[in-house]
Parts: structure tokens; sequence; C-alpha cells
DNA sequence: CAGTTTTTTGACCAATTGGACAATTTTTCT
DNA sequence: AGAAAAATTGTCCAATTGGTCAAAAAACTG
């Protein structure tokens, strides 16, 4: 029978498909999609290359399955945005919390961004339709806040890049934050985050003289 | 005689390396190291496989080679911003110029940014001294301008990686941006330099009441 | 326990890869 | 022009790669 089908999944179906996404996934972030090999996710995930095929059908397939699992969970900080918050609490706390995921989730934010940097072959149709389609929605809210003198004026949508941006850096590129900056990881996004805070506040409070 | 020894170039060696590097870069930032082959180099300058390899020992010869010669140009804008003078102009003049980088060179941007989220091979050296060393003395310049009230405080070293980070999404994840903003490259770098700009006056600018 | 299904694996394969090399062609220099 | 040097290429090779398959082992079921 073809495990793609199947709707219910035993028991060992389970625990080897998420040993296998969780190698995956260390291999994918660090290497890239063509760059990994299934003899290197074979070795991370203490399986071998026949049985890891056994569960998926190709290597493109645990790409796929990895990457889609993760989607959500990535846009997810955006729909906690509630436009009957205070405008400014909301924004910082939508980055404080990809601020953290960058923290706890480096390998997540490596693979999105190595899949987007080499042309998003597989979320290509994602970022054009549901991801879009949230954005416009949370730019809306921010027009709106900024119509009623709560923001500053900003451009929505440079906003959010900007705060994906700052945020990702620190995974992303955290061998280079980490060269530059001799502190510990966790004195570091302390500082990331007092400085986000104070860029934001200052981009989005109006001055009142 | 060994290619790599000689000091001078003849005029064929000189422009062959040259459309190598030209080539290799366009596939490296597409593919990255591991991605990319010898096949599509040789592709994409028009030479044979074994005719790249009489000019360069291996493939990662290739890469060792594009990566550094585009280091010092990667890092010279930094050298520009002057100690002398205003301070806000200069660092709005280092934004601008990091993105005018940005919008007219995505492919060298692309390249390093793969370069460090896998781990920065070839150039840990040289971020963890040279570069290093350079933003010590620029953070060294923004601290005494923020002494002198000339600016608001603001950590200078994450005030860097925040400009790094928000002008190189532009290019690094172009893809990303163009699915969700349906606008021309001039436009949207336009605005792009809108938006930075105002977050950097509101981010630097020290409040007169 | 015995039969059936699911899981695991060793051995194997074809395609792709980086690279070697000798022979040939082109360029350079006198 | 002709010799020497440099440049180019067709052919080949060994290693790595994603993936197959039949057989063995383990797990489940009555």
């Amino acid at each position: 029978m073809n495990l793609i089908e199947k709707k219910t999944l035993s028991r060992i179906q389970k625990e080897k498909r998420s040993t296998i996404k969780r190698a995956a996934l260390e291999v994918f972030s660090e290497y890239g999609l063509r760059g990994a090999t299934l003899d290197k996710i074979a070795i991370a995930s203490g399986l071998t290359k026949p049985n890891i095929l056994y569960y998926y059908s190709s290597k493109d397939q645990i790409y796929f399955d990895v990457l889609s699992g993760l989607l959500d969970e990535w846009v997810a900080p955006l729909h906690d945005i509630s436009p009957d918050g205070d405008p400014i609490d909301e924004l910082l706390s939508y980055m404080k919390a990809k601020l953290k995921m960058s923290k706890q989730k480096p390998q997540e934010s490596k693979l999105f961004a190595t899949e987007i940097l080499h042309g998003a072959p597989l979320t290509q149709n994602v970022l054009a339709t549901s991801l879009k389609q949230t954005l416009d929605k949370k730019v809306a809210v921010i027009d709106k806040w900024i119509e009623e003198k709560k923001l500053a004026y900003v451009n929505g949508y440079h906003l959010f890049f900007s705060i994906w941006a700052m945020t990702q850096h620190y995974a992303d590129f955290d061998i280079q934050v980490k060269s530059i900056l001799n502190r510990n990881e966790e004195d570091l996004f302390k500082d990331a985050e007092e400085y986000l805070t104070s860029v934001l506040l200052r981009t989005l409070s109006i001055n009142t003289p």
C-alpha cells in the first residue's frame, strides 16, 4: 500500500517520518536542497538510505514535506497582530515573536532563507497567494492605524520587509554576527531586542511636540 | 608554468579568467557552491570544462577567486563613512550606497548571503579579522557622534547589522518581495529608499522638543 | 504459535560529478 | 615562416549521487 495515500499512519510510521524530518531539517538548513545528500540525512537520522526511501519516495519529497510542515508555523505570528490592540504594542510584539523564532529556530530560518534565495522553487506559489493575502490584510490594518493617527506614516509592506530582514538576520547570518561580536547568545539577543525595540519605537511613534 | 604563481597574465588569460568569473558568479549565486557544477559554469561561459580547468585548478578555486575578488568591493562603502561629515548624512549615504548595490549587484549579494548562511567556510577568517576591525572603527565613530549629541543613542554594531539586513533583503529575497509587491524594480527601490530613509532619520535624529 | 503484513537492509545500478591527460590547434615570438 | 609556448578539446575515469529491488527481519494479528 502506498504510504502517501494512506490516511492513518502507524506508530512506527509517525515516529520514523518525524525522525527523518528532524534530520532532514538539520541537513537541508546547513547545505540547501542541492547540497544535501540522502547519505547525510541517513547518517543524521540513524537510518539507512533505503529505509528513508521507504518512507519518502524521493529526496525532493522530504524537502517538500519539511518545508510545507514549517510554512504555517513560520507565518503564524502575523496572525496574532490584532487590529484592536495598541498599534505599537502589536507591532513590537510581532517583532519580538519573530526575533524569538530566530533565536530558537535558526535552522528553520536558514531553510526558508536558502529556499527563497535560490528562487523559491517550491514556495513561490504560497508566497504569491497565501502570504500575500495575509500580508495585504495586515498592511490594511496598519494603514487604518496611520489614518487614525495612532502610528507615524510608514509604508506598511516595507515595514514588514524590514522587520523580517532585521530579525531573521540574527539567525541566517549568525556566523557573521558572532564573528564581529564576542558575546554569548543570551546577551546578543537581549541587545538585539533592545536595539530593535528602539528602532521600531522611534519609527512608529507619532511625535507629540 | 603554473598559472597561479605567474605574476603577469597574458591578454587571453585575463580575458578568459574574467569570462569564467562572470559565468561562475552567475551560477554560484543561483545554486550555491555545492549546487553549482562545472558543466553549468562551462555552458554559462561558453567554454569547455577542461578549458576552465586549464585556468583554474578546481571548482573550489573558482569559487574562492570570485568571492575574494568581490570582498573588497563589498565592504568598500564602509570606508566612505567620514568622521568629519554630518553624522546623519554619512549614515544615510551609507545606507543608500548599500541599497544601490542590492539593486545593481543582486548576484553578488546572493553569493555572500549563501556563503555566510552555509557557514562561511571561506570567509570566516576575513569576517573575524578584517571586517571586524573596520567595523570596530566605524562603531567608534558612531559612539563619538553620540557622545557629542549629534546622534540619538543607538548600539552601533546592531545599527550596521540592521542596515545590512534591510538593504540586502531587497537583493537576497527579491523573489519574495516581488511576489508580494506588483511593482516594477525602479519604483520598488524608490519606495525602499524612501522607507529606509525615514526609518534611519527617525532612529538617528535627536529629538529637539 | 503460525501466518500475514510491515519494516529494514545489503547489494546493486545508472546518471552525474569533478577532474586528468594526451593530442591537437592557435597564438606568440624571433 | 617556423619553432616554441600557450590554449583548447575529445576522451576517459573514479567517486558520489539518487534511487531500485529482492530477501531478511521484525511486528502485528487471529
